[in-house]
DNA sequence: TAAACGGTTGAACAACTGTTCAACTGTAAA
DNA sequence: TTTACAGTTGAACAGTTGTTCAACCGTTTA
């Protein structure tokens, strides 16, 4: 069974249908929106935001971050892992400790354009 | 009363103080960090995300995005409200009808950093 | 092997955020 | 002036998210 033409919400009267119709052939798809929007979900933490600078310079353990933001490691590592599953930051253990580092310069080109934008 | 120095919450022994010290002066100010994340919330909403694309080519009225959007007039509005609380886009009125449009370049450049990093 | 430490994890809770609903404002047409 | 329509707004509700807490895992040292 063919999926019905999707009742607009919008209860306007005077829409310009043939330009509206035009602008959503060119739309990013759904799914593609998710996943932009989903991606600046991570950087719309200030904990986060933190942990990145501070990995920015060089690889630092769970413990030294915490120590930096005056954190609890439990915290630390709730937000490392959303990091780690979003490929923006990487790992390695030495010893008892695990060393946290930025993923790559993506990360940094991004931040840079927002506080470029800020900083006006 | 001078403020006491903060207990780091983090329980650790070997911390790498002097090196920790060292990156804490080239952190952003809290302030900073707060700025930061809270420009990045905007983005971090697949319906903001969609105003933004839908707008991008051109002025569009409350109507035509909500249409778009398959949402209620309502429901863009509030959204709207965030996007020109940020100065993210500009509006004028032309009748009944509030035309909204993107506010400047930057907003393209950022979406357009995060498009490469996600597409790779 | 046992103890100690660095780090992770899941559940619970509080704070935040987006949509809905109903009432409202401003502009244009009757 | 009255009516109708485009858009806004605040309160309420549901869904999401960040921190805390306690228990756990992995590695090193005694």
């Amino acid at each position: 069974m063919k999926e019905e033409r999707q009742i607009p919400l919008c209860e306007c009267d005077e829409v310009h249908i043939s330009e509206v119709e035009k602008i959503r052939q060119d739309m990013p798809t759904v799914e593609r929106l998710y996943e932009l929007s989903d991606f600046f979900k991570i950087f719309a933490d200030s904990t986060r935001m933190s942990i990145l600078f501070a990995i920015d310079k060089g690889p630092l353990c769970v413990c030294d971050i915490a120590h930096l933001l005056g954190m609890t490691k439990s915290a630390v590592s709730h937000q490392l892992k959303i990091l780690r599953q979003s490929a923006l930051v990487t790992y390695r253990r030495s010893g008892k400790n695990i060393f946290y580092s930025l993923a790559d310069d993506h990360v940094r080109d991004i931040i840079e354009k927002a506080l470029e934008h800020i900083e006006e």
